[in-house]
DNA sequence: ACCTGAATTTAGCACTGGCTAAACTTCTGT
DNA sequence: ACAGAAGTTTAGCCAGTGCTAAATTCAGGT
């Protein structure tokens, strides 16, 4: 393989590799809004605790974090009152609510049993570029 | 819904959250031993620049990184020499293409491009189930 | 043999995302 | 009305993953 050719090619993995990295705080950042968006549309509101219980982690935790995504423009909100979302937020979430549903009801169709399907596409969603969504898509529009 | 089915219901989704975020370091050791496989297999040999060129980080951070994977018993390596696989490094790495082969000729099958199908597939790799595996294998015996 | 350039390692810093414990607000029931 | 429960925030800690700069080791060519 000549030299120029290798280079590309390492360049292009470099960037394949670097890109999955650095979404790792976009992607947790698109769990809490997807969360939250949840919690108010089932709920009536998103409180730090819910949040808490359902990402896992601390309290303390979830206030670090809703202070960075305050900063993000994505939430707003005052101290001691329940999370709301921004439009900013809300967008993203739908935009995620989304791309999980359908990656969810592609597994399904592709025959995963329902906790799997819910499982990894929970953990999956955030790797799916759109045009691999738009194939996930055409799948389950062939196969209703 | 009743109380004590909502607590479940929590508690499952809290788990798949959980998981797919500690998974994070163990992703991060999963793709460096599988590029370090891959260089001694190409190569004859893996050395720290050609690690830290692929994965687009610097020379310090992949040093850093082998003694954590020395540690967790993956690598095996003495000072200024080239790096090594132990035989739990070799089985992951094996184990880590093997699925990795897989979900890329699944999204090739699944009629996604090229380029689309080899960085989706790298994010996707680690997240996905002994189960959604199958069903993937299942898919490509068919389409074949 | 030895000098120089390439590779590796060390040292020290920053940021993210986790935790616990303690302090502080808000809400609720009597 | 107010005491206690529930929820939120602050403070301070830790581990992991990144960086740059400087020191060290190795290897090739003269």
């Amino acid at each position: 393989m000549p030299a120029k050719r290798r280079v590309n090619t390492v360049k292009l993995q470099s960037a394949a590799f670097r890109r999955t990295r650095s979404d790792h705080s976009k992607e947790l950042a698109e769990d809490y809004v997807e969360l939250i968006a949840d919690l108010i549309d089932d709920h009536g509101q998103a409180r730090g605790t819910d949040v808490a219980l359902r990402l896992g982690v601390a309290n303390a935790t979830v206030v670090k974090m809703l202070k960075r995504l305050t900063e993000l423009g994505l939430v707003s909100q005052e101290p001691y009152r329940p999370i709301g979302l921004t439009g900013e937020g809300w967008q993203m979430a739908e935009n995620g609510r989304k791309k999980h549903q359908i990656v969810e009801r592609f597994l399904l169709a592709l025959g995963v049993g329902a906790d799997a399907a819910r499982i990894d596409s929970e953990g999956i969603e955030h790797h799916v570029s759109d045009e691999t969504l738009k194939a996930m898509a055409r799948f389950l529009a062939r196969n209703t």
